[in-house]
DNA sequence: AAGTACGTGGGCTTAAAAACCCACAATATT
DNA sequence: AATATTGTGGGTTTTTAAGCCCACGTACTT
């Protein structure tokens, strides 16, 4: 019917995307947790797909990795036609 | 202290930008809501900064929007000094 | 072999978004 | 003048992320 992404499909290449910016910068978990104030097995459950996670959160991941908040967003995604 | 934004600060620019592109598709909240399946009172405290969504609710608006989520996100945005 | 760090998954409580609805003043349309 | 549409703010209930902690198996280090 659609080709739209839903939303565990999102939340999944959010992750993806997070954890390839994690993994660039050689941090584990535990070391991106203390520099964003979040818990390592919550970044694990990001990296999963498997929580909804809120704007503070996609902030708070963006100042950990010192990036632009944009660059989680840095996926392949593809519209409904109309 | 630091210059870096905090939560609300980033929830305005969110809405702001959400703002920005309602607009130029010269849609009204009550029009965008039913795009998007979201209350058309709740977009509004979107656009406000009020609320701190979640993915989902990023993902609906660039759906009832037809753009890519990451251009919500492009805003002006500092990072902290290292 | 003892110690340390890793990813993962489970569970808990509290705060807040989601998902609604309603009402109103102001503006635009007919 | 009457009607429709707009943005806004207040409210409610249900759902769920946030923010924790703990425990385990694996892997690397000493």
């Amino acid at each position: 019917m659609s080709n739209s992404l839903d939303k565990k499909d999102f939340q999944i290449l959010f992750g993806k995307q997070l954890e390839k910016f994690r993994t660039a910068k050689k941090l584990s978990y535990r070391q991106l947790s203390q520099r964003c104030d979040l818990d390592h097995s919550d970044i694990s459950k990001i990296e999963k797909g498997e929580t909804n996670i809120q704007l503070s959160s996609v902030l708070q991941l963006s100042k950990g990795l010192n990036i632009h908040p944009s660059e989680l967003f840095n996926f392949e995604f593809l519209l409904d036609k109309e």
